[in-house]
DNA sequence: GTGATTGCAAATCTTTTGCACTAAA
DNA sequence: TTTAGTGCAAAAGATTTGCAATCAC
């Protein structure tokens, strides 16, 4: 029965990830990873949780994000100063940004080759890299 | 007279990128720009200076970080959720950044190769690159 | 039952803004 | 003078937190 699919996608990744499927968690993975690759913030989330008919209140979507992320389901993205991103690609990749919206597009890692790391600071080994551009609409869409 | 130097080439800096040499502009161009390339927090700006003596609000201080950044005098980097750090070096470069500590480090430019640019969203041109390499505090400070 | 989770409101943090006052040109 | 710049306090926006009520196990 195709239609039970969903519920028990989300569950799984909840039950994987250790954490208890609550109503408001269920709701808010199935959001999220019902339809594909998505770059949202928490007001955004909560947002469409209320369209959906989904009573949450912010406070938990932002806990709940911060959970997701601690627990690997999400991956934070910060491009600009008072906004977090949350990505459902937690593979590597990477990101252009529309300014001044916000919009976010995934760039795959392969489409971007670094050279050879450079130096890190001293005492420190790297963790991952974030390559963001920067774009901006062109005035001439012709171009 | 050497002493005289750094005043000079404070009141230079302002009024070559039209902006009215006033004493609390003066003090944070000195403090700012006296010390090489740094990375600094409207908050840490506020309390460097409030440490050197010179009185200046807060919100002067965000006020002359936004002009002195419209300005081209300094560049915005943001690489964790509730902060914005100033740059004073204005040249291409990117950014090492120390977790969790937020510290930043300047990464040369040419130390990162970028393949060619991969194909942007439709209808947007290239701003800028920005290039973050987030590393952690090796526990084995020998490797 | 018992401990984890939620909702709400209040608190926190960073940044911006309104407005009377002060200083630069 | 005239206009730009400053300080203060209040406002704004994003996110976190304290605590009582509720839910999963």
């Amino acid at each position: 029965m195709i239609g039970t699919r969903p519920f028990s996608q989300a569950l799984d990744r909840l039950k994987r990830h250790g954490l208890r499927p609550t109503r408001q968690r269920l709701a808010l993975v199935k959001l999220l990873f019902d339809r594909g690759d998505r770059h949202l913030t928490a007001d955004q989330l909560h947002a469409e949780a209320a369209a959906a008919g989904v009573r949450v209140s912010l406070a938990t979507v932002y806990n709940t994000l911060n959970q997701f992320t601690a627990a690997g389901l999400l991956r934070e993205v910060v491009v600009e100063a008072g906004r977090s991103y949350f990505d459902t690609n937690t593979s590597e990749h990477h990101h252009a940004m529309v300014e001044p919206t916000g919009e976010l597009f995934d760039i795959p890692a392969g489409d971007v080759r670094l050279s050879a790391l450079p130096p890190l600071p001293p005492g420190t080994k790297l963790r991952r890299v974030d390559v963001i551009l920067r774009v901006v609409k062109s005035q001439d869409p012709a171009s």
